[in-house]
DNA sequence: TGGTATGATTACGC
DNA sequence: GCGTAATCATACCA
């Protein structure tokens, strides 16, 4: 009840706006008392809270809440002219259009929140690399997909503390519209502005992870130009494929494929990472090249890998003999429909006719049974291999012709020969 | 630590 | 797009 009549006291005659208004005014305080509780009630205004609506259940239920409301008012008329102009939409920022085409090209945002797999597959392949499973592929998908999933929860979390201010910032406004008025577009103004607020709150989120995924990407593209040797499995197998087709060095696609696999498959009981087709084809481009500059210098690790097939296929071929003994009436001179299974034998009778000094570049023996006798002389002459191989060299440049290059001869023997069996890769006869 | 080996990259031609 | 040749950058080894 005091608080009623001191309320009444302090409105008596005084105009907010410097104009007078008509209010029934009591005469009995002074001008500097009016004031002074004035300046107490807009306070109380203006510091309504969620909290103190209780409290200040009273204020809006003032009988003089009509004046003040009216008063306010005419501020509200004179102030709003200058507030009109600033709520025009801004146009989209490009530094954030940036920003979010970068995060989307990078993986980072999307259609998918979390664990976006796809999303970052299509980010590494934008760095170049293949669909190998390199352990620094997968580093590099781990790391990105942390980034991701950092940048998400601390995304989730700006927009739920925005929500979470609006909400209150609304409701807050909406409860001060009973005392003062405020219409939806203000609030809606309001809201505006706290996003705004916000979004560069976001922004800079954005470009954080930007940053990020940049250091990463630079950094998963130095590990990759860091070279690594390859495992010495992988090497020989990889020699192993080039010794057996030396007149034509230039496996297929799909033989780079199996090839790749073999020396994943051996690197797996091993460390190392895994061996991709590109590095197969760069691994024979740099082996051609290097052989063909300096031919004398391969020269004993082409005896070593000749020697090393030719007992491999004196083996096949002994247990094909065995087996076409004991089980079938068909003989290894048959032809490929035998059962031999010798991996990486495509130009074995190349190098099989080097031995006894017979050989002719494009001229690989095509008949069985030529072929078992090449096999028996290889046997020999592999018996044999520490005692003359430095002398007698048991391969010869065969496959390249006078021009430096490889002859354009086909290895028959990948078609043809019975010991390439099932397990076998391939050359590609089309080079 | 220097020489060599080797995987990767680049420029070029076809 | 593939192969060659040159080159770079790094690993490896005596």
């Amino acid at each position: 009840m005091e608080e009623q009549i001191h309320l009444m006291q302090t409105l008596g005659g005084v105009t907010l706006t410097g104009h007078p208004v008509a209010l029934p005014v009591p005469h009995d305080g002074t001008d500097a008392r009016n004031k002074q509780d004035i300046g107490d009630i807009l306070h109380q205004i203006m510091t309504i809270t969620d909290q103190s609506l209780d409290e200040k259940h009273g204020l809006n239920c003032h009988r003089m809440k009509p004046a003040l409301f009216s008063v306010l008012c005419e501020i509200k008329e004179k102030t709003g002219l200058s507030i009109r102009g600033s709520q025009d939409e801004d146009p989209p920022d490009p530094q954030l259009m940036r920003l979010d085409n970068m995060l989307l090209a990078e993986g980072v945002s999307g259609p998918e929140k979390r664990g976006g797999a796809a999303a970052v597959a299509t980010a590494t392949a934008a760095v170049g690399v293949g669909a190998d499973n390199s352990i620094e592929h997968s580093d590099y998908r781990a790391k990105l997909s942390q980034i991701r999933q950092i940048y998400h929860t601390e995304l989730e979390k700006y927009e739920q503390a925005c929500n979470e201010f609006t909400t209150h910032v609304m409701n807050l406004l909406r409860e001060q519209s009973r005392t003062r008025p405020i219409s939806p577009k203000e609030i809606e103004r309001m809201v505006n502005i706290i996003h705004r607020k916000f979004s560069t709150i976001q922004m800079q989120l954005k470009q954080s992870t930007c940053e990020a995924v940049m250091i990463l990407r630079s950094r998963f593209l130095d590990a990759r130009r860091k070279r690594r040797n390859f495992s010495k499995q992988a090497t020989e197998i990889l020699n192993e494929y080039f010794y057996s087709h030396l007149s034509n060095p230039y496996p297929s696609e799909e033989a780079k494929e199996e090839l790749a696999k073999k020396c994943a498959i051996t690197l797996s009981q091993g460390k190392g990472s895994t061996i991709t087709v590109s590095q197969v084809s760069n691994w024979f481009g740099n082996k051609r090249i290097r052989y063909k500059k300096n031919i004398g210098k391969f020269q004993e690790e082409a005896n070593l890998y000749a020697a090393k097939t030719a007992v491999t296929a004196t083996q096949a071929v002994a247990a094909a003999v065995h087996n076409s003994q004991t089980n079938s009436p068909a003989t290894p001179s048959s032809g490929s429909s035998g059962s031999y299974s010798l991996p990486g034998s495509g130009d074995i009778f190349m190098s099989m006719s080097g031995l006894n000094g017979s050989y002719q570049p494009t001229q690989v023996p095509n008949t069985g049974q030529t072929q078992a006798d090449s096999i028996r002389h290889a046997i020999g002459q592999s018996l044999g291999y520490s005692d003359g191989l430095r002398g007698n060299p048991l391969y010869s440049p065969h496959g390249l012709n006078g021009n430096g290059g490889w002859h354009d001869a086909v290895t028959p023997s990948s078609v043809t020969s019975p010991i390439e069996g099932a397990n076998s890769v391939h050359s590609d006869t089309s080079n």
